[in-house]
DNA sequence: CGGCTCTGTGCTAACGTTAGCATTGCTGTT
DNA sequence: AACAGCAATGCTAACGTTAGCACAGAGCCG
């Protein structure tokens, strides 16, 4: 690799003028400055950035800590970070968790033996003692799930909100027995999604029994497959079903498709995020849209903010974005079930 | 930041034995080593790379240049490199181009500057001269496009086969009026693709008339949206319409659906890639399957070789991976046109 | 003509880590 | 007793870059 002190040798001038050269600096005169810049570009050189980090200057990585980049969820967050970066000369060192505690631990060991400037992390759902730690370190920003031992700056949307919406709306028109797929309670944005479905059947005045969730891996379309056979072929199949993850939501299209259940005569559903493939799904998938990009744009420029600006605004900072309910065809009222107008 | 020198100080030892401590060399007691591992995990040492670079240690990060994350097609490869590497202690970079030359560039320069083991890239159509020079100066990895003033190390798919044997399957079912929608011939990929629709059209004897070809960005699903609105409201439009990426796929399919185009009656489409939502899109979108995951398995695997084991081994190396037609419902023989047998 | 400023450049140290060589006590051998 | 050998540790230099200080020469003023 060329140094600036390869330049130095060929010039016969010596390194701190080659670095002064480099850096523009108004001492050094134009003359030097062209044939140091000649030089340079012929030989080849490219400057250090390990050397110059070690002289104090910082780093222009951001780690982004996810659980699968092939979740499209996380894939339009990488994207429009990227972008945003990009603009201003940072990069982006991609780290997925599969979320797993473990995993997450030895990524953010590496993030911070490279001295990432930052970390945008979506915590797995009990981060290690010492991923705690090390987040604690550095200017990190919570992405859609909020964990109570990490900085209060959180980007996310309202998970509570858009179910208890989603869950309304099956509600209205007169679904009594519904049915809930989402992640873990153990995540934050499983439990509150949760919540939003429970809380929804509650405020329609239906008993515990009308809602029945079943909860695991979010990230599994596999899951949502078995997730939802066992649901229909329970005892009390539902009329009506609730979804708390892409992922999952993918797995149940892919299995009703297949196994030829009538929506939305058989079974009502309300998809979570808006995929491409959702709106063309049977007679249209009715869903959870999310402002994904937004929230993505958002907790770029707020890193970017933090990363260049002088006094570190490291005040509490929370933004919660709304879902919004797209409704297309798969809701529709149950066909054997009580109608829209429940006033007795 | 806590350095060796810190532990070294509180224990009242050299910054020598601190970091033979924590290398875990055989000349250091037992005693210090415990000492020195206690201490270093009670202050939180993190051990600094950059620091560790200098002194000639390679870094342990690959870059990923690719056009959009948000493609599955890229966001599947990134999840596969990103999981064998971490398995052998390796970071990922990611770079978007969005196709651009200028930001390649920008990026290539990056990666450069933060000295990384090696880069995986798609290259750009005409990748700059300076782009070209600073991944010679790296080991690197073309993925799906191949650009030959960069080095032979290429894993890719048979995008001529994949696109003649799609081709072929429409033109046995009888259909001489055929469409192609893909990338540009200025892309290695869209060159070839583009060859083995028209070399299909050949082989059955059909006149270069019978083909019309649609070349725009690959990336852009709206460009996907006018082109499919434009051939079929063209003069002759076609029966068939054959798919040369992902993206323009999802437009195409997104407009047929919203138009109410019947398919296969009125158009037989094959798509490319499989994508979930292409087995549930109208009758099943006929498509080429390609073995992403095994390529993007074997690129990592190659990469972690070539950075892991001594002897360079930088010979010629070149993956082509043969993609698989999966038959759904999308395509059959042309309402009124010639029968399958055209034996006159 | 001595001393001043100004311009352009060089010298040196420092960042954190590691490898080579030196040093200090021991123990065991002749 | 002298010395070799060994275990454990310290000292120093080097990696590439940059910032602070030093310095040489030119031009200018009193």
């Amino acid at each position: 690799m060329i140094t600036t002190k390869d330049i130095a040798e060929r010039l016969g001038i010596s390194v701190s003028t080659v670095g002064r050269a480099l850096a523009d600096d108004p001492r050094i005169s134009e003359e030097t400055k062209f044939r140091v810049r000649q030089a340079a570009s012929e030989m080849g050189y490219v400057g250090n950035r390990a050397a110059r980090m070690m002289r104090g200057a910082s780093s222009n990585v951001v780690g982004l800590v996810i659980p699968d980049i092939r979740n499209s969820f996380y894939s339009t967050i990488a994207h429009e970070l990227s972008k945003n970066m990009e603009a201003q000369g940072f990069q982006l060192m991609l780290s997925e968790t599969d979320d797993d505690r473990a995993v997450e631990l030895r990524h953010l060991r590496e993030l911070s033996a490279n001295r990432v400037a930052g970390v945008i992390i979506v915590p797995t759902a009990r981060p290690h003692t010492e991923s705690v730690k090390l987040l604690r370190a550095l200017p990190h920003l919570q992405l859609l799930r909020k964990h109570p031992s990490l900085g209060s700056q959180w980007f996310g949307v309202d998970d509570h909100e858009a179910l208890r919406q989603a869950t309304a709306h099956l509600v209205a028109q007169g679904h009594t027995r519904l049915g809930y797929l989402g992640g873990p309670v153990e995540l934050p944005t499983g439990a509150e999604r949760l919540k939003g479905f429970q809380d929804a059947l509650r405020e329609a005045g239906l008993p515990d029994e009308a809602g029945h969730a079943e909860l695991g891996p979010p990230s599994s379309v596999e899951y949502g497959r078995e997730a939802v056979r066992r649901l229909l072929d329970g005892p009390r199949a539902p009329t009506a079903l609730v979804l708390g993850s892409v992922q999952l939501t993918l797995g149940v299209l892919e299995e009703l498709s297949q196994e030829g259940v009538k929506v939305p005569e058989e079974l009502s559903v309300v998809g979570f995020g808006d995929e491409p493939g959702f709106s063309w799904w049977g007679p249209g998938l009715t869903t959870i849209g999310l402002p994904i990009q937004e929230m993505a744009t958002g907790c770029a420029l707020w890193m970017m903010r933090r990363l260049t600006q002088k006094p570190s605004n490291d005040g509490p900072y929370t933004s919660v974005s709304p879902g919004s309910l797209v409704v297309r065809g798969s809701t529709a009222a149950p066909s054997g079930g009580t109608s829209p107008d429940r006033s007795g």
